[in-house]
DNA sequence: TAAAGACAGTACCGTACGGTACGGTACGCC
DNA sequence: GGCGTACCGTACCGTACGGTACTGTCTTTA
């Protein structure tokens, strides 16, 4: 019943050049605002760079999908979270914090489209995209966020067995039915208020959920 | 910050004949077991038809797949809830009940080649699979669950102002990562035993969140 | 039995797209 | 200056796939 989290993930290729990360922007842009399909044409013009180079650095259109998931990847992981001397309130804080910026990453429209083509390609079966997104999205907040728990649950606030099934029960009280109906293109706007109120619904269920009964 | 639930989908067109269903259920078997994709000529092979009465029957390619999905969709409709006369027992049966039905449907190979094309098709903007599978989907069992809170709370067991929002926290709870999760192609395998153990942690968790102070 | 459909099978058409080849230009380096 | 390298732009190739047309066969109806 527990995960098999897909193939670890090659240890990060070495870092684009200034201009191949221009050329992954062009990329991301062309399928964020999607009127186009994302063929190697469309990224060449976009990027005014020509397909040869483009094949060139990244080898196939597989190559320069997964370099475009990594380049996104890699500028989003920002905030890091403080665990020592966790109370109450810098428990709360914490989720809060991290709840907020998950809605934003799963309705951003970056994410969406991201998401959306890496499950295309997963259903046509060639490529892991799949298993980069989630080593990227979903399993990267996990690892950051279980600590977070782990260290509530040190410091008397929280109760629970099993990190990993807190961290998904909370995963799914912030997300809810949000990103498969955002995926499926249902038009669901959520402004940074109603982000912020939604975060904060999640974070007291989940409190009320885990709370370590006063003893 | 409420939904639009797209355009509300026209009325069913008439029931698909025998052979047409068999045509389509040979679309929905080819895209379960994808090792091919889904191509008209494929369908037309493996439902020992012809591309022309494919053309003939559903149109075009987009119409084949929309036919597809909602034959698919006229299958799962099947339990009733009992609303009347709702203990605290019955209501956590009732809970039980959709919440394992509701992992047994999203964990099935179905939906999620289902999905995925879905998701697919919406990216390239043509089409309203994604609408269509959200109706049947998603939409259609909130319409089905929220009676079931809302005679809950009717008999004074569940206590929330919302029955829309109550089930969509209801739906995180039970869902939580996994549609997501094998969307992208992990190999996450839930079994018979898996489902029931965790349709019961969600309905224990919702519960414990909205059962109704004793008075 | 003749005429009319319905349909399988297959050949075909047009186009989109992944991938390659090649000419042309700018910039280093000897 | 000559030469190599890196790159843009564009033309090109092969193939896959959506969609159409045609032929032959079987079934139904009169």
């Amino acid at each position: 019943m527990r995960a098999s989290p897909l193939k670890a993930e090659a240890p990060t290729t070495e870092a684009p050049s200034p201009r191949q990360q221009a050329v992954l922007d062009a990329a991301l842009a062309l399928m964020v605002d999607g009127g186009e399909p994302l063929t190697m044409d469309a990224v060449a013009r976009r990027a005014s760079c020509s397909k040869e180079t483009l094949y060139k650095w990244f080898g196939d259109r597989d190559g320069l999908l997964t370099a475009t998931v990594r380049w996104q990847a890699s500028r989003v992981h920002a905030g890091r979270y403080e665990v020592s001397d966790l109370d109450a309130v810098a428990l709360r804080e914490n989720l809060l914090d991290f709840a907020e910026s998950w809605l934003a990453v799963i309705c951003s429209r970056t994410s969406v489209a991201l998401n959306r083509i890496a499950i295309a390609e997963t259903g046509s079966r060639k490529s892991n995209l799949g298993g980069i997104v989630l080593a990227n999205g979903r399993f990267a907040i996990g690892e950051r966020v279980k600590p977070v728990l782990e260290a509530g649950r040190m410091a008397g606030l929280l109760a629970f067995d099993d990190s990993e099934a807190a961290f998904r029960t909370f995963f799914g009280l912030v997300g809810r039915d949000i990103q498969i109906r955002l995926l499926l293109g249902d038009a669901l706007d959520l402004d940074a208020a109603g982000i912020r109120s939604d975060a904060a619904r999640a974070v007291e269920q989940f409190l009320a959920l885990y709370r370590q009964a006063k003893p």
